[in-house]
DNA sequence: TTCAAAATTGGTAGCGCTACCATTTTGGCT
DNA sequence: AGCCAAAATGGTAGCGCTACCAATTTTGAA
């Protein structure tokens, strides 16, 4: 019984300790030693000790493609995020990952960056992994995408965002709610000339166009609308205070696409000495962190981003393992945080 | 020639097209049509274009297990990060994920989230991938880790820190060396007084002990030392001053362990009326992107995350084909940012 | 025209694992 | 003791792809 008798040893392959290793040196077959890991209670606990044993002794770590490969089941979840940086969506991931770790799924991160042409790549490229699950920030728009992820047969979760026609599943909020309820919030404090700044974003637009119009069913006329292109920054929110203040000197109430966007407008404000909410009431939108805790604190529109990621991976979860889920679609919801700026 | 005579299908396999499909389609092998999907050039012109008609037709999208199994090359690269939200690596993240993708490579997202333990089960996890290559953000400190690490044979980069004996490449900074160049600079502003702020955090320590080390050196006695735990939030950087101006009223410099702890105190001085930078000052480290149009900007120390994220993905991505790279520690930097904070 | 070299295509045999089915062993019951 | 179901183990055949080698066709130089 020459264990060396294989000597040519075929130029392929990794080289790393596989299952059949372990398994040899364990004394069982090869399918006996998988089953020790994967299902250990259809072994005999002699068996489990020996096959963890052999683990322990061979530092012998599974290959998940080729278990993923054989089973279909990669145990991998994909996400879509459009940027990681300073980003609203980073909470969701964070819990999103985590829940996933804990029932042994990983996570793989791709960028789509607000653009089209590399949304399609990384379809491709996600899809090629043969995901279990794809969790999506925000809705796919384009209808090739759409096509392409249903033909996937892969489990989808939109997420940020409501429609009645999701791919697969839903977990997110109403845009236009938040909107109508900013609106209408503003103009109960007694606020009555009012601007938006926001960035290229069409869930943006949607809370604007709502917001818009519970202005002008109001009676309050129209709205001063300063679009500030792709540039999230501080500095553009800063800049757009200016083009408001210029366009429009007597706005009272300013309900920016971002925080980020309402910091820098209430930053401009502040080093133009104009008093906040006095003059002019500041609403942001996400609830970073960090806004609570600054002086004055930001009035924003707070998303419970951790709830969504937990509420995504559950879904995920769920159909990964070949159980349905419903409903499929979840309002989580939005709050109006009153805080120092309105 | 009927195309159903293989009506008894196996249950098994996901019942995706296959790259079998294709090349039926196209009437060649299926090694030809992996071909002329990986290596064009191999194929003649003709044969391409019906392998491209037929990947068309039937929407083929390769499964990159299967692929990555039989080549031993996964396209996967890995990426641990202790925490995603407001985190000061994300940059580092988008930089290495968008570079990589560019190359033809997926990130897997991994969060250790400053714990041993999950940190273990992480790489398990992470080498049961194979990936092509791994990012560590910091340095291996378990030596099992490191250990484990070594015998997988992955291609390693650690980085955001500095060491002799990393275990294979290292792409950061020293942060001895800030510890230093902040005490010099903020000695040589005038300050006399130091407190530094920090959380738990093994780099942050040696930033510190190079900091004392130099305001003893220079004669300005000791430095008050507040920690806030394993809290990075602006909160905590606000409760810190509190605790600081308690302990010693006549500090005159505080260096936070982070920006947002820096912002948290900076916050907290406004709140209490103290002038910055007249009574104090204060010195973030990260460079967070908004920092610098606040108002007032915090001075921080700089760090160049996108590059660090650039450099590693150009390295692991050397490693993945197979070419060596010299030399394997790079230092990118840092510089002390002032602003209005000092 | 001749023939070797280069270009193109194909066949085979895995990569490392698990689904599926077959076989052997064990234990509980009459 | 005898029988049968349940528990435990094993064998085989892929999952979908590519490395490696072999066969065929094309090209170009002598």
């Amino acid at each position: 019984m020459n264990e060396n008798n294989n000597v040519k040893r075929s130029r392929r392959g990794s080289g790393a300790i596989t299952l059949r290793d372990v398994a040899k040196l364990a004394g069982v077959a090869p399918i006996t030693a998988s089953r020790a890991l994967n299902t250990p209670a259809q072994v005999s606990p002699e068996v489990l000790q020996k096959v963890l044993d052999a683990v322990q002794r061979t530092g012998y770590v599974p290959n998940r493609m080729a278990g993923g490969l054989a089973s279909s089941r990669s145990r991998l979840i994909a996400a879509v995020v459009p940027s990681t940086v300073m980003s609203v969506f980073m909470e969701t991931v964070e819990s999103l990952n985590s829940t996933l770790f804990d029932a042994g799924y990983q996570l793989m991160l791709g960028q789509s960056a607000y653009s089209p042409e590399r949304e399609e790549a990384l379809l491709e490229a996600v899809i090629g992994r043969r995901p279990d699950g794809i969790f999506l920030t925000g809705i796919m728009q384009s209808g090739k995408g759409r096509t392409r992820l249903l033909a996937s047969g892969i489990p989808v979760v939109e997420s940020w965002d409501l429609t009645p026609t999701p791919i697969d599943m839903l977990v997110g909020f109403s845009h236009p709610n938040i909107g109508r309820e900013v609106a209408n919030f503003l103009i109960d404090k007694g606020r009555r000339r009012f601007a938006m700044v926001r960035a290229n974003d069409e869930r943006a637009d949607r809370r604007a166009v709502a917001f818009v119009d519970v202005v002008a069913k109001r009676g309050f006329g129209n709205v001063l609308d300063v679009n500030v292109g792709t540039s999230r920054t501080l500095a553009a929110g800063r800049e757009a205070l200016a083009r408001v203040l210029t366009a429009a000197p007597e706005v009272d109430a300013i309900f920016c696409s971002s925080d980020l966007l309402a910091l820098g407008v209430l930053t401009e404000a502040k080093a133009r000495s104009i008093s906040v909410p006095g003059q002019i009431a500041i609403m942001g939108f996400g609830d970073v962190p960090f806004l609570a805790d600054m002086v004055p604190a930001l009035s924003t529109v707070r998303i419970n981003g951790a709830d969504i990621g937990r509420q995504s991976a559950r879904f995920l979860i769920e159909r990964a393992e070949g159980r349905m889920v419903e409903p499929r679609i979840v309002d989580v919801g939005f709050s109006i945080v009153e805080r120092d700026t309105t």
